[in-house]
DNA sequence: AGCAACGTTCAGCGTTCTCTCAGGTTTCCA
DNA sequence: TGGAAACCTGAGAGAACGCTGAACGTTGCT
């Protein structure tokens, strides 16, 4: 199977260098140019199957990169990248067919999850599948639902994302501040008793569903999912 | 099979010559350099597998370095080793993809075991795996957890290192002061008998569950780990 | 504007861990 | 065989760690 490729277009080389070694590290295949220009040729010549591009770039817009793509009929779903406050409603309206957009800062978890989501929607055939499941715990992506038995879960948004993310890691050791990295976005500066936090809150909405716990705590170390797979 | 590379980069000499040799003697091929500048020289040049980097250096900032090296493409990941006392959050959101932290002080072979855990991670294809058995022992490096005969131990964190450096070297004795200098951190100025203590209390914890001892007692020498394995 | 949900910090509390010490036991050897 | 050295282990002080309820500010919605 082929390394799905992604073009990343960002102007700050923290940030880029942070998309690049996370995707990478997630299994893509990434090239990252820091400019519109550079983008459209490493577009035209790369054929890469998603772009996340900064709405802002130096040269110019976001905008007017993906419009230069779609008459040279370059047709990869973009994943926009703006500031928080920068007017949203630029860029609704403007996120068609499989395109979507995310706000700084980012967390990584959630751009690869978003990337996962755009390329599922966009190739129907995708090997993806949508739901993750760990014992007696399932989370449809799509959705955004967390199933315990059956039964639904209410989660909110970062209670959703650590779950996943312990879930993508289950039977693994997780420490507080590998959660930090991938679950927040990466401007938090807070402590690490959040992480804390929002395992407490887990457990209270999942432990009463599930036959045993399964957030464990390893004194020390840090946290992990456990499922009580059969062999 | 090609020896593992590793460039050390700290500035401190003996820090840097206790990871030199604790390394080496680990198995792994190491080059090690007091600065920033060298470390991108010697990155460029020697291709390490993994990259040990001290966050303070006197020339630069170990996240300069590794900026320096992404951008030279030199993807190899990094553990940063930074004081305890240094503000956490820097390191927060900059150890993506397959790069992760430690402390100082450290144990030489808490830094091992990270190596070998993100190389793991890294290469997928890679021979090592995360379960250590030996006799009727075993343990999963990923979860942190130990089985006797297939029953679950808990252990503490120190009983954990401790079990882990005795079962890595099985069958071979080892002094009380080899033991202090691997599973210790190395600014550790207490006396050996904790050595005792704690191996006392693994006895405790693993005996119950053993057909016979495993952690024999060589009178003035030290300890071994002891598989009755027959070949 | 008012309200509800959410994210974040913090302090208090109980638990667990580390380390030391001292008294007891084993081993070795003169 | 007696004594010294090495080792074992229970007890306990203090620190570190982790959990949770409460408080506060922010955001978004009605």
């Amino acid at each position: 199977m082929e390394p799905i490729k992604v073009l990343v277009v960002d102007d700050e080389p923290n940030i880029r260098d942070l998309l690049a070694s996370g995707l990478r590290f997630a299994g893509f295949s990434v090239l990252a140019v820091a400019n519109g220009n550079d983008a459209v040729a490493a577009a035209e010549k790369g054929k890469p199957d998603l772009i996340l591009l900064d709405v802002m770039l130096p040269d110019m817009s976001g905008f007017s990169v993906t419009k230069k793509l779609r008459s040279m009929d370059i047709m990869a779903p973009v994943l926009f990248l703006t500031a928080r406050d920068e007017v949203e409603d630029k860029i609704t309206g403007l996120t068609v067919g499989g395109d979507d957009y995310m706000t700084k800062p980012f967390s990584l978890d959630e751009i690869i999850a978003r990337i996962h989501a755009i390329l599922r929607r966009t190739k129907q055939a995708s090997v993806e599948k949508s739901i993750i499941e760990v014992g007696e715990v399932s989370i449809d992506e799509d959705a955004h639902e967390v199933f315990v038995n059956g039964e639904s879960v209410e989660l909110s948004p970062t209670e959703y994302k650590l779950l996943r993310f312990l879930m993508e890691n289950a039977n693994r050791v997780l420490s507080k501040a590998q959660i930090l990295d991938h679950v927040w976005e990466y401007d938090f500066n807070g402590e690490m008793g959040i992480v804390e936090s929002y395992v407490s809150y887990l457990r209270k909405k999942l432990d009463p569903l599930t036959s045993e716990p399964v957030l464990l705590t390893k004194r020390g170390h840090g946290y992990m999912f456990k499922s009580n797979k059969k062999k």
